[in-house]
DNA sequence: GTCTATAGAAAGATAGAC
DNA sequence: GTCTATCTTTCTATAGAC
């Protein structure tokens, strides 16, 4: 009994898992159920008892990741540091830039944006990445609007810096987007 | 003889043409052959008369895209205003925001990046675009070095907003992010 | 619940008439 | 050069034994 109900969740558990690793290399819409199934060495009867339809995996898997990825931030964004070394160490923090952002890949991916259910959690992930930085941003005293977009911007950064380095296939693209961005968050103007 | 030629400049031309448009809606991976021709009218064994295979549809109608989006950007960023200004123009400028970037889109594209000469031109586009920018920036005296670093923000900038908006099927997070960058730009800091 | 075997549809590409 | 018809492979999903 206690172990039939391991075994199940340990299958859903596996693809799960297998998913979210294949998702990461290559998207949604690129990863066929197969491919799922070899990884994680689960029968092929198996994925269709425990999801519906490729969709179905793809919901628990994309949801599953955007929860990790919006944790990793938090651990970073919030804490006891003053708010301004928080979000400069976010900025600058050391990222696998050739791999892309695994959410924000997403937006770009058909089997995604043609999915409500699966653009949901994405759309979690960043309104909740948004908003610890405007936390973070208002502790400085900044007027709510201007934190708003000051945020979106450094988030926009480290994803478009992601772009950039997988564009030129040289991850020091990535650092020159986010040292820039830093420098203007110094206030590193034309007269200094 | 004259009016042949015409003939196979405009078939070729036509898919090349439909082909760009579907890779705008949905990317290359997610595009078919069966798709390029339904668009462009022509028929089924034309393509491949023309291109050995959809690679090489592919490659041809991402090149164009990269250059005439290269084109586009250098209207904004070559002229006779002030470069503070046209930088401000081309952060600020109106951009289909929930449609994504048609070149930075194709970074989270498998058939893109698993194909050399699929990326080239999508690099090409980037560099290219960095490169008027700090030509822009060292106009005003930056160093390059900085203005390398503020180039790539900038773009990573409006690549990240294209993501931010698609995340969220909110084109304002887009326009939200460029006018964070741009307040910082103008040297909006918090003593202000 | 899990497996192997396989159905049914759609993909990329080719054949061969005109 | 262009067309229609078709081949082969791979995809998502189902069937049915254990």
């Amino acid at each position: 009994m206690r172990i039939e109900q391991e075994k199940q969740i340990d299958a859903r558990e596996q693809l799960i898992v297998a998913a979210q690793a294949l998702y990461a290399e290559a998207g949604v819409a690129a990863t066929t159920p197969r491919q799922v199934l070899q990884r994680s060495g689960i029968g092929q009867g198996s994925l269709y008892h425990h999801f519906p339809s490729k969709r179905d995996l793809a919901r628990a898997a994309v949801e599953r990741t955007a929860q990790e990825q919006l944790r990793v931030a938090e651990g970073v964004l919030v804490g006891d540091v003053n708010a301004h070394q928080r979000i400069r160490s976010y900025l600058l923090r050391d990222r696998n830039a050739l791999a892309g952002c695994r959410i924000g890949r997403l937006t770009a991916d058909e089997a995604v944006t043609s999915d409500e259910n699966l653009l949901e959690p994405v759309e979690g992930y960043f309104t909740g990445l948004i908003e610890l930085l405007v936390s973070a941003l208002e502790e400085s005293g900044m007027p709510h609007d201007r934190a708003q977009d000051r945020a979106a911007a450094i988030v926009a950064v480290v994803q478009g810096g992601y772009v950039l380095a997988r564009a030129t296939g040289d991850p020091e693209r990535m650092r020159s987007a986010v040292r820039g961005m830093a420098a203007l968050l110094e206030g590193d103007r034309d007269d200094h």
